[in-house]
DNA sequence: TACGCATGTGACCTTTGTATGACCATACAA
DNA sequence: TTGTATGGTCATACAAAGGTCACATGCGTA
């Protein structure tokens, strides 16, 4: 997920924008509709991109983007009423990436913040991974590789190696792996972990062997 | 001059709307409360931009905007009262910009028409596209192509595949497909999502096998 | 070494999930 | 009106996956 600040002072316009970008589901959307707001935001959080209006009610568009560029070089886009090239140019100055002139399409303005971003739409979202020992599990995509080749893994495997990924390292005792992939109503034997650990390690060929037994713990990897 | 067409049966809104259209000095607003009265415009004028309520007396918003594409790629906006997706995806169908849901206010109904009118003939008519194992997404023209070749599909087939697409590689449950593609409000089987997905890949014949059914996750592409 | 216990393995049957075609209701166009 | 296209539901058929068992193997300890 991307983090995006959004400030601005007219309400509708946010609601506007804000929701243009939530709804393409790769954001995580903060807003403020004031200055102070916003710069307690920028306190707590690392953004990953910028928009901001310039007049706000408490501190300007201008200080909030000081207040980013002294923690990051986040894209940062400007959204200026028409004919104010005094704004442009100050906003330039220190550090701005782009201008939008009001009023503008949200779409426009995702396109652009998208082009800062420098990324697709699709690798926004392809980005997360889990590696390890040479396997990588991409949740989103529900796909697996290793060693570069790709994985056909039942449902249950691919259940199993992840919740085994996401605690790499750790020693998973098969209670607590029945209550991670099973689900804690399953009133299965733990036979039934076994048995599965066998058919993953199986469909991970050679790397299987990264899933390690504990006797009398459980299983684990790395 | 902006020649601008404003069609909208609920006088204070007209007047509203018309109102503030007039007050920013650029727009011959033209107005009509009820079908009949629009149509007799479109025949008599050529508008610039068409804003337009879909119930009306008489003929309605959707007659208008086919008498209006009919002679122009003017743009057009709908105004549609709250949680009535049909309109929406039926007023894309036939060819409107925009939409407005009710309550909105004018100055982001004007920040939109701005938009629109400000777009260039080559924004118009740039094609944008979302490609992936050789079949092409035309979002502004609805269209979609495998290999070269036109695919006619039905609209639910079609928003289907475009999220997909849009989430290319992304597996989608089917809970989630019900809400990107039916509407949250929809309280169907998982089953008609399998209906669907069925119909679509046989409207994409051999390039139907790019939706991949993933066991326990749902669907994806590619 | 021998024993008991823990784990690995393959076979088996059951359960679940998905694909498919038929069907009906609806909306729209001719 | 009739015919056509679309959308949603259902029943059925199948294939994939899941769970259990019996037995084999391996480990740790006395």
């Amino acid at each position: 997920m991307v983090k995006i600040l959004i400030v601005e002072d007219n309400e509708e316009l946010l609601d506007l924008v804000a929701g243009y970008f939530k709804s393409k589901g790769s954001f995580d959307v903060f807003t403020a509709a004031d200055g102070n707001a916003a710069l307690k935001l920028v306190d707590e959080k690392d953004f990953d991109i910028a928009i901001l209006d310039i007049m706000l009610p408490g501190p300007d568009g201008f200080e909030i983007c000081k207040a980013l560029r002294g923690k990051s070089r986040c894209p940062i886009v400007f959204l200026t009423a028409l004919g104010n090239e005094d704004n442009i140019l100050k906003g330039y100055e220190i550090g701005a990436d782009e201008y939008m002139v009001k009023p503008f399409s949200p779409k426009v303005l995702y396109a652009k913040s998208l082009a800062l971003l420098s990324r697709t739409e699709a690798e926004l979202t392809k980005e997360v991974v889990i590696e390890c020992s040479g396997i990588r599990l991409y949740p989103l995509r529900m796909d697996v590789e290793a060693g570069g080749q790709k994985i056909k893994l039942a449902p249950k495997e691919y259940f199993l190696l992840k919740v085994l990924m996401e605690n790499k390292g750790i020693v998973l005792d098969r209670d607590r792996l029945l209550d991670l992939v099973w689900g804690v109503g399953f009133d299965g034997t733990d036979r039934t972990v076994d048995s599965h650990i066998k058919k993953l390690r199986k469909s991970l060929g050679s790397y299987g062997s990264a899933i390690k037994t504990v006797i009398g713990g459980g299983y684990k990897i790395c």
